[in-house]
DNA sequence: TTAGTTTTGGTCAAAGTGACTATAACTAAG
DNA sequence: CTTAGTTATAGTCACTTTGACCAAAACTAA
């Protein structure tokens, strides 16, 4: 891919087309270290050059030949963090002017869910650092502004439902899902209510299993079945 | 912008960076030639050049250096159809490795709505007709596709609430409020419900003024108060 | 055995929804 | 001038959904 250095004039800076980038808005749940309930945190990559060289950044990468813009972002989230999503879908394609101060980029963001079990194993390295979603500082070039949008998103999907699945594992207590709402939504919700609004939702199916090993009345796992897409990337998949 | 020829050879066409163009869904509402009652439809483009010479397709062109996604969208809207919308957000962009058969092209496509009376001013010539959106033929490229996902969209939007006035006049009856969910949801919706919940909505402010001249008793106008954006390029719109 | 905590199943009133009826206000036909 | 036809508008009624709250069941830890 062409690069242009932060040296080029402005007669080569208009004469290069806008240069197509993919990134990526990873949440997965930890645990938060002070109260020990889950909460959303992302994966950032630290920028090794200029711009914004130090600074913190969003996973992502140009955009090569032979690959839809879907796999781009998979790939280039699985290179930096070793991890594959359990639910990836196009956030927004951002091109303001002056998003980067050398040259012109629209970067095609996705947003991405991954589960506990795999996002315990993800990589994490001098330049590549798990943070709170709410307590992120200044992050390199828009980014702070797209993961702001990518949360309002993911609210927004929560209230539609189907979505808060794809941060748990398979098998998951009531108690779990509505620990997730509550992380995501940042409020407390009623057990008993939302117990009956979960069992009226036909995708959710009632195991015969139950958790084992807690210090209360184990509870019943559940599963959900049910398909996430009405992308257009992802609609017709039956 | 560089353009790459249909006869450019396998190499060539992997070595070039795939290129960026927006294109745009332009929905306005226009009485049907059968039943007289409002539909939807849309401006398309013949295409004069390979590929798909001579077939319809959606209104777009290359971004330009100096101008932001939302500017190139608006400003080849202007020039196709001299029209300026009344609501303009991005829809999806689109990537797939096959969309073109000569390039890679990566499009970012918005969608928008147009007021009647502008939408009766638009131009119409040889290679730009207006067409009722769901009797659209054989379409260039994925513009089928598109246009399918803008209108389930749309349907969206318009349950979310706060769309459809951008369809109308300044002024309207809440009967024409209903007949616009009716062509875009494509099914009758019972006056007296539909009017209690449009009048429970405080965005929706009565005037004084009656529309005078039909056949009946004559409804009360209504006028919309309430700001569209939940986009990252309108959110902070106060 | 008992206290503490979570899961689970309920009730009740308020608010919202869909189907339907009835009256008001206007035009056009007679 | 009267009346039929049509739309606008208001209201009723049964049913469903929602939020707040209560209580029993089931387990652990002391």
């Amino acid at each position: 891919m062409t690069v242009y250095s932060s040296s080029a004039n402005v007669s080569e800076r208009q004469a290069a087309p806008p240069s197509l980038a993919i990134s990526t808005v990873i949440f997965a749940l930890r645990p938060s270290a002070t109260s020990g309930r889950p909460t959303l945190w992302l994966p950032l990559v630290r920028r090794i050059r200029e711009p914004f060289k130090g600074l913190w950044a969003l996973p992502g990468g140009p955009l090569s030949h032979d690959e839809s813009l879907q796999d781009a972002a998979s790939r280039n989230l699985r290179e930096t963090t070793g991890l594959s999503p359990s639910y990836l879908e196009q956030l927004y394609a951002f091109g303001g002017l002056h998003r980067s101060p050398t040259q012109r980029v629209v970067s095609i963001v996705y947003w991405a869910l991954v589960q506990p079990t795999e996002a315990a194993l993800a990589d994490e390295s001098e330049n590549v650092r798990w943070f709170r979603a709410d307590r992120l500082g200044d992050l390199a070039f828009d980014h702070n502004a797209i993961v702001d949008y990518a949360l309002w998103r993911l609210r927004n999907k929560l209230a539609y439902g189907s979505i808060a699945y794809h941060l748990l594992g398979e098998y998951f207590t009531l108690a779990q899902v509505r620990e997730v709402y509550e992380a995501v939504l940042d409020r407390q919700l009623d057990p008993a209510n939302f117990r009956r609004q979960l069992k009226s939702t036909p995708e959710i199916e009632e195991t015969g299993e139950y958790l084992q090993g807690g210090k209360h009345r184990p509870p019943r796992l559940y599963r959900y079945t049910g398909r996430p897409g009405l992308d257009p990337d992802n609609r017709s998949t039956p």
